[in-house]
DNA sequence: ACCTGAACACCGTTCAAGT
DNA sequence: ACCTGAACACCGTTCAAGT
């Protein structure tokens, strides 16, 4: 598809947009995440922001996105599966008090809700499809391993702990 | 202690504060856990609460105890361990968004934090009783316990699924 | 000791109006 | 199509003042 100018020049000013909202996220969590901030950041009127996202959570989902997109972008496409899942574990952990947050506002919003269901449904699809045919019953194999994983992340341990933890669930959940 | 009439009246006036506030935070959750809401709601003036709860976020742990309270009295004393671990997952499943609330607060208040994490060093203590000497490396045993249980709470999955991935993780990681 | 009245700074959101 | 100006309802919290 070809893309206009006026395309590209709304591209741009959503792109500002998401970008501020990203980097709010990052630094302070959700309550720096301000609408009216990130108008007077972008020197725009207070209300500008809604000309592109209709309301806070639309673009609370479209910053998350950005963040868990380029962490998709660099995840290891080979090795052993237990240290990919080490991996991603890593990174979800240094992301932990946003997806906190994101639980905790899906209970509020359909949207954020809908969002977290379709990410957690690509977990579940990567992981099934890396734990392949080496186990018997995949659903409750899989469904263990996110639950522990996240159990994990809950806790907030330290990185070498939690790593053993992570390596000695999968070998009692899947290659016990 | 032999308690002055004074201290009666700031006992009930204190208990009818929390139980607006629990109340609220059953119904609608944070959000409608209101100070001057609850102000409103018992007829006095909008900052009234202040003088028994110096913030927002101690009036919040105040009620959040409470409900606990009610459930801690009514747990089971005896039976198997892993009825019993049953029995508290299911309660706390109800509880779910307000624990995950509550998660969320504790980033950004060391008074949620600090109540958090009594909590759950209880939760800790509890089951390394229950467990007793049946296990080896108790203090890992507990952990992945805990953090498949935090795991599958997070799932909300229906009961039926929920009690027997419960029971399948205490087979596997405890007396597997 | 306990409470009120009044204010402050900040929000998300809406709506009519402009270009 | 895009943005502004002005308003609305609501918040947690503070402070001086009253009893």
């Amino acid at each position: 598809v070809p893309k206009t100018r006026t395309q590209l020049d709304r591209d741009e000013k959503v792109a500002a947009i998401v970008d501020a909202a990203r980097r709010r996220l990052l630094d302070g969590g959700y309550e720096s995440l301000s609408v009216v901030g990130i108008a007077r950041e972008l020197g725009v009127a207070q209300n500008a922001v809604y000309w592109y996202f209709p309301t806070k959570d639309h673009l609370f989902v479209a910053a998350v996105d950005a963040i868990l997109r380029d962490i998709f972008d660099r995840k290891p496409r080979s090795g052993p599966v237990v240290d990919r899942v080490v991996w991603v574990v890593d990174r979800l952990q240094e992301l932990q008090p946003l997806r906190v947050t994101m639980r905790d506002r899906a209970a509020r919003s359909e949207v954020i809700a809908a969002y977290e269901r379709e990410v957690l449904e690509l977990f579940r699809l990567l992981l099934v499809g890396a734990l392949g045919d080496d186990v018997d019953d995949v659903d409750d194999t899989v469904e263990l391993l996110v639950a522990v994983c996240e159990g994990i992340l809950l806790r907030e341990l330290s990185r070498p702990r939690r790593v053993r933890l992570v390596r000695e669930s999968y070998r009692r959940l899947v290659s016990g």
